[in-house]
DNA sequence: GTGAAAGCGCTAACAC
DNA sequence: GTGTTAGCGCTTTCAC
């Protein structure tokens, strides 16, 4: 049988009033004497508190929920270790839910961290969303939403980077850089992101004075198999190009490959740049330019801003953006 | 105010037992009129049961905790999401916790995840925990370790993968290959897979006949970065040697980089294997050859295996070893 | 300084 | 077929 407030009562010859304030340090009216007998007690037979019985009567669970499209691409870990060392460091406790881009799950993990209660939810939105769903209207405790904006979403708080002049500033310094006819291979251009990238792209080609050819834009899946692929097809089909901008950079590693494999120099023949800093952007040689998103950050200031809303209860709908970073490394002249 | 299981009994007119007994399917006898119509007002207000509660009574969370070092490093996020594919499959949400190989984050983990009342803890060892724990002593729930088998635990599960044999035949297949000078890059010798890779390749070179030069035994983190210092002075110390077998893929990765910019071919002059398979070790040029450990499956298996404890409480202890896989890329002869 | 008691939202045994 | 009721383990108000 589990050990209960009651037996520490019964064990310390207190009430379970007494052992629950001392508990919980609202003890400044406990005599010291008391205050450690009550603590021998717990100490002695391995009392662990039951705060699911806690959460019943205070009406807080201490636990976030993750929704993420996958933890296994490579950018999500370190958001959701930001987001769990801030919550870890506030006394919280992370559910991790896997969305796999898919509405029907993502609404069902919002439903179900209702359920569990969970005092606040952190959330990416998989890149098919395109509004506010029904789950996610209905939804009455605090959200945050995190790298994709959802349009539509009213009176809550959001993390989000800022995409277009990060695609601007790498597309720019590749110009600089005197590559001229540059590339966009880029990822599913159904979420926000991956237009305000594409934008980023279009708006520094147009500042330089640049046309972009025809057939600039190819989209497929934030995979390293679609650069990869994408890079050979674009090589066998004979199109000339001597720059890609990258909508992430498991396409680039992707297309790195490719290049490398073709025998096409980089970054004299071709210049090409990523999006995120990712941890293998540093583990390829050459090394990937990039622009470096704060994922880490992005995550811990989610998890900051979650738990200061659910502790001034709602708050106003805060922003915040988040700048980008171009990192030159090797694969830029 | 939230609307609970009293607000659908009045206004359905039926009785709370009733409700409850419509809402989790234990509604054999219970008319289809007035199941239909406690649906209906369920669905119209909105309700959302409050799953806290029910725990409370059921003893049952339906949620299970995952401990392991560190989510951002690539090896544990493909674990995680077979985790959390099947628990999610079995109506089960997971509680994440890094420990980042801390004893003590251990522990508080373990005891927050009682206290939160999780049915089960799936547990990756940090690589210095070299006895079972207080914490993990104590433990009344199920608890299955994977990946890190801990000498001493009792009576629960594991899942674990045979190190020294996949180990074994990553050097038997370099020794073929015609590689005779290979040295071990590995992580931190504390761990147990650490030992059994080691071991694995001992046992292949003298099973081969040869003996282990002296300094054949590198040993730093499991991390990129060491890979490339590791070898950077492997190389400047003059030491001569045609191959690398590495403690994972992201040493093997750092040292892939390293001998690269020291102009030094692979695989001609020197073979280098790794062990994981991580998903980058496809994305190098030249591709990584490696022991493939099916993450995934483990988490997968991890998480059968401990729902099955939880749900036949606590059957006997269940030990699961799966096998590696020699994936032979482009890093070796 | 400490305790009695109500009640958080639900389930399950049992009564009808 | 459906309802009554006793808790689950804790916190919190209020009384003493």
């Amino acid at each position: 049988m589990k050990v209960t407030i009651k037996d520490i009562a019964r064990l310390a010859e207190v009430s379970t009033a007494t052992v629950s304030k001392v508990m919980n340090q609202k003890d400044e009216k406990i005599s010291l004497a008391t205050r450690e007998r009550v603590m021998k007690i717990i100490n002695e037979v391995g009392y662990v508190p039951n705060r699911i019985a806690s959460s019943m009567v205070t009406k807080r669970t201490k636990t976030l929920g993750l929704i993420i499209p996958d933890i296994a691409n490579p950018f999500f870990p370190e958001l959701a270790r930001g987001v769990e060392d801030l919550a870890n460091r506030e006394g919280y406790t992370l559910i991790l839910c896997n969305s796999d881009n898919s509405l029907e799950k993502e609404d069902a993990y919002i439903e179900m961290l209702q359920e569990k209660m969970v005092d606040g939810i952190i959330f990416t939105a998989s890149s098919s969303r395109t509004e506010v769903g029904l789950a996610l209207q209905k939804v009455k405790i605090p959200v945050i939403t995190v790298d994709r904006d959802i349009e539509g979403l009213q009176s809550q708080g959001k993390i989000v980077v800022d995409n277009e002049s990060g695609a601007f500033d790498a597309v720019t310094y590749m110009l600089n850089q005197g590559y001229k006819k540059i590339l966009h291979l880029s990822g599913p251009m159904t979420s926000k992101p991956a237009m305000d990238r594409y934008n980023g792209y279009l708006r520094a080609l147009e500042t330089y004075g640049i046309k972009p050819v025809e057939g600039h834009l190819i989209s497929g899946t934030y995979t390293g198999e679609w650069g990869f692929s994408g890079v050979q097809s674009l090589i066998e089909s004979g199109m000339s190009f001597d720059g890609i901008f990258c909508g992430n950079d498991l396409i680039a590693l992707g297309a790195l490959k490719a290049l490398q494999l073709n025998n096409i120099d980089v970054p004299k023949q071709v210049g090409l740049v990523g999006f995120d800093d990712i941890y293998m952007a540093q583990l390829v040689s050459p090394e990937l330019t990039t622009v470096r998103q704060p994922k880490y950050e992005m995550g811990y200031q989610a998890a900051e801003l979650l738990i200061n809303m659910i502790q001034n209860n709602g708050s106003k709908l805060q922003q915040n953006i988040l700048p980008t970073h171009l990192v030159v490394r090797g694969t830029t002249k």
